[in-house]
DNA sequence: CTGATGTAGTGACGCTGGTCACAGCGGTCT
DNA sequence: AGACCGCTGTGACCAGCGTCACTACATCAG
């Protein structure tokens, strides 16, 4: 079997291993054999845009392995993450239902194995089975349940501090480390990026992480951060 | 009939005359005659809340008439208001689907007609009436696009008056006033109400219609704004 | 080894806008 | 009429943070 950029492909939806664990590929057999003679299997090297901000819809993104960035640009080049999607995850979804310009960028930050269908096709197969249609539902409510997320950090934080603050904790929550006295979480980002997901500069970051440092509310061990002070944390991430 | 806080209440769906301007509302007859089964056409007064952010989701709300204010709201009582959704607006929708609590909290500021459906109810429809499902699709869609617009306008504006002029030009498009020479539009909202709608301080949107009314970008006739210098305005509402 | 490139850390400076504190200015209720 | 209330308009003050400019590493290619 062919193996592009290091990955291990999956070659059919209907005997991958993590259908059951993703929201949207857990569907009847009936339906996902439909979908397979849809979809293209494709592979992507680190740092691929899969769909820019402002193209018409081409279709979705199966996301089955690998993490894409999701991003908004300004005309001046400033840019703001809005999340890393993970494997499971459905790109480009509300602009191929809708037929409105794709609202945001993507682009592979690991190798990415994909499940492309075109927008026609797509469109056909979810008047065709209407338990598709009905994942597609709550795929998009998850996404706009995000965008809401998003738009509460972005409008209503004070400071940045309260924002970092946040997103630290998110992150914890993700690995299950959350419940731990002093969770760990693996710094993957630069500071630039980091800075772009709470939007905001990248010295402003340098300059908070050295204050958590100070303050012993975290330690940085090479890439990975544990927090020691959960509490102070919190506090910062409600308080201003 | 019945016609409290001054409504005439649309009876039946199947002979709104609305029907097929609205994304959700225009349905196949025998899809509507199954929704019609399980609305409650209800009707509210001005001030109204239909549902809180943080509440399990009870079900959807249609609105027929009047207009909604959706909004979130951060612990020390700070709030963002998100949009002010028009009639033909499905509320509380993906929180309805996803079964988690709604992400914000809608408000009548008008006396409004809604169609509610329990949240059972409209999960079995969607399920019996795949067309329904592909409009609930499209409308989370529509709102998720929304959602991201909000994104873009809170986390990519370098000052207040960006987001302030994209503000009105935003809203002088919605009424087909944006082609004019001179567009003009109605201010119903108070400053400090538009203040939690670019999220910044009353103070400050005070000063900057000051600032737009005394460089003739902008003037002020009673409740009504015409804007005299439309390219003024997008200058602002793009650069910084 | 050396230069190039990307990331992180830090000081200085100044602007934007949040906050507080008041002052006018319609309404409306009694 | 007066009292009260919600909205608007302004001045003063200062914290937060964006920006610039530079240094310090680390990694990598040649």
């Amino acid at each position: 079997m062919l193996s592009p950029y290091g990955l291990d492909i999956i070659e059919s939806c209907l005997t991958c291993k993590m259908r059951s664990d993703r929201i949207f590929c857990d569907l009847p057999t009936a339906s996902l054999q439909s979908f397979e003679a849809i979809k293209y299997a494709t592979a992507y090297p680190k740092g691929a845009v899969l769909f820019v901000e402002g193209q018409a819809p081409r279709g979705i993104f199966v996301l089955c392995k690998g993490r894409v960035k999701l991003s908004i640009c300004a005309t001046d080049g400033k840019t703001l993450i809005l999340k890393i999607a993970e494997p499971g995850e459905v790109l480009g979804l509300s602009a191929t239902v809708s037929g409105k310009p794709y609202e945001l960028t993507a682009e592979t930050i690991d190798p990415c194995q994909v499940n492309f269908v075109k927008r026609e096709d797509f469109l056909r197969f979810l008047k065709d089975n209407s338990d598709a249609c009905f994942k597609v539902a709550e795929q998009l409510s998850e996404k706009y349940n995000n965008a809401c997320h998003e738009v509460r950090s972005l409008g209503l934080s004070h400071s940045a501090s309260e924002k970092l603050a946040k997103l630290l904790l998110e992150w914890s929550s993700k690995n299950g480390e959350a419940a731990k006295q002093e969770p760990r979480l693996k710094l993957a980002l630069t500071h630039e990026e980091i800075a772009q997901m709470i939007g905001t500069s990248r010295e402003t970051v340098t300059r908070l992480f050295a204050d958590l440092k100070k303050r012993q509310i975290v330690q940085a061990k090479g890439s990975t951060l544990i927090i020691r002070n959960k509490v102070a944390l919190k506090a910062m991430a409600t308080n201003n």
